[in-house]
DNA sequence: AAACAGACCAACCGCAACTAT
DNA sequence: GATAGTTGCGGTTGGTCTGTT
């Protein structure tokens, strides 16, 4: 919602205006021979963005600093450019955000940080101020209230790819086996050309894949959520699998469409085929090995085996899909060794899961006593954020994953925004952010406080 | 109805990177 | 290579709106 340009809080409005209404180039002349130009601040008025407009039509976009010369604007320019880009320019969306580019946004900066610029790339029509005022109100809210930062579907991301990193993939990932050349060509994306003496990419997407699952690019649906994504229940979460760290995100990047990895996660518990079609994930740079780091995220450094595992490359082994089947089937094992019940069947490594996943049948956890039962996908949905409840608490046990003092507590000003981006782990930072002290209780409300589906009450049961 | 607090948003500022000279 | 100018980015501020007391 854009206020009324028309709105001058400066201290002159009326003149200005008239100084900004009756200037035509001719009139420039006369006040460059006058005292320095003092050029206005403030809300701009609908003449100003007039004649910004006209200029811009004359002679493009850029040269920002001509502006004030050529049409007497009284507006620096910095001051121009910021208006253009983020009101005046066409093509610009305007209005609150959609469920769907709330996910995304959440998405990226579980994966850039604060480099809002960049999460604007991904967001056609969205400002880089936009997404930062989005986030750092809602951020703050969520903070205040004790609640994470991160929806559970992005957690879940992070709390994987964290969890992965210390689990032994030793055997590097068959991109070259999975179906389809983009997809190859994305994935591989991740890793190739991974220079850095960071930790590598990990991409739990191309460890699915590298199970069996299918991996594909869909086509950027609309924007047509109905309702609110973080409000959902958990489980149309485990979608999206590029994971934090895994794909460099270049201001090159397209702007336009938004490309998705959406492995088929049916690996026991499925997803409902219409969730998959909605979550976006994180871009990758569509083949270009490019190295640009993002600026945090796992700082930590991952075992050298995971390192080596995690998409530097290798030779395709013929048994990659049922070691990696076996490491993910460990980790579930771990997960509900934790929570005392039985886990799900892996799926079989091929179109078996995705007729489970399209049927929405298959065994899945009853969570009171651990019994089996048929259930449907919601149940199962719900057995996955169990599962990620889990999963929170396990991964940042002080034993295992050293918890950097931002996630112990949260800042002390509230603010999201205050780490260094290439210091800090908004993965370890914002996704332990509120976590329940050992031993001690659940914040009051820690669902999503939105539909009531809190899955994190039941961390009580084993801080 | 008034006061207050929080949310939201536009815009500014400082800095760094980039480019031209 | 040094310098100046330009552009882009991220953090912050301050005004307005809206809901609550």
């Amino acid at each position: 919602m854009e206020r009324s340009p028309g709105a001058v809080l400066t201290s002159s409005p009326e003149e200005e205006e008239k100084a900004a209404d009756g200037h035509g180039e001719e009139a420039v002349e006369q006040e460059e021979e006058a005292a320095p130009v003092v050029l206005k601040k403030g809300p701009w008025t609908t003449a100003e963005d007039v004649m910004l407009v006209d200029h811009v039509q004359r002679h493009g976009e850029g040269n920002w600093n001509a502006v004030q010369r050529l049409t007497g604007l009284l507006r620096c320019g910095k001051s121009c450019r910021l208006r253009w880009t983020n009101h005046l320019r066409p093509n610009l969306k305007k209005g609150s955000f959609s469920p769907d580019e709330e996910i995304l946004i959440a998405q990226l900066h579980a994966q850039l940080g604060n480099k809002w610029a960049r999460m604007a790339a991904h967001l056609p029509g969205r400002t880089d101020n936009e997404i930062k005022n989005y986030w750092n109100t809602r951020a703050k809210r969520r903070q205040r209230a004790g609640l994470p930062v991160y929806p559970p579907e992005v957690q879940l991301q992070l709390a994987l790819a964290k969890r992965c990193r210390y689990d032994d993939f030793t055997t590097p990932l068959a991109s070259a086996q999975l179906p389809g050349a983009a997809n190859v060509q994305a994935l591989d994306a991740t890793s190739a050309g991974y220079t850095s003496s960071r930790p590598a990419p990990l991409d739990l997407a191309r460890q699915l894949a590298a199970t069996g699952q299918t991996v594909q690019f869909l086509s950027p649906p609309p924007f047509s959520a109905p309702s609110s994504p973080w409000a959902k229940p958990f489980a149309r979460n485990a979608q999206y699998f590029q994971f934090a760290h895994s794909s460099p995100v270049s201001p090159s990047t397209p702007t336009g469409p938004l490309h998705r990895v959406t492995p088929d996660l049916s690996l026991g518990y499925g997803l409902r085929s219409t969730d998959q079609s909605r979550l976006a994930t994180l871009s990758p740079s569509l083949g270009r090995p490019r190295v640009e780091l993002p600026s945090n995220q796992f700082g930590q450094a991952m075992p050298p085996t995971s390192a080596a595992a995690a998409g530097l490359g290798g030779a395709a082994l013929p048994d990659h899909q049922h070691q990696n089947a076996a490491s993910l089937e460990k980790m579930l094992q771990e997960l509900h060794d934790a929570i005392k019940v039985d886990p799900p069947a892996l799926a079989p490594a091929n179109g078996d899961a995705a007729e489970r996943h399209a049927g929405g049948g298959g065994a899945v956890l009853e969570r009171n006593g651990g019994r089996e039962n048929k259930l449907d996908g919601q149940h199962r949905d719900d057995d996955m954020g169990t599962l990620f409840d889990m999963m929170i608490p396990t991964l940042n046990a002080p034993e295992t994953v050293p918890l950097p003092p931002a996630a112990a507590a949260p800042n002390h000003s509230g603010s999201t925004s205050q780490y260094s981006s290439d210091d800090q782990d908004p993965s370890t930072a914002d996704l332990g952010v509120d976590l329940p002290a050992a031993g001690g209780a659940s914040p009051p409300d820690q669902d999503w406080g939105l539909d009531g589906v809190c899955q994190w009450r039941s961390m009580s049961r084993i801080c």
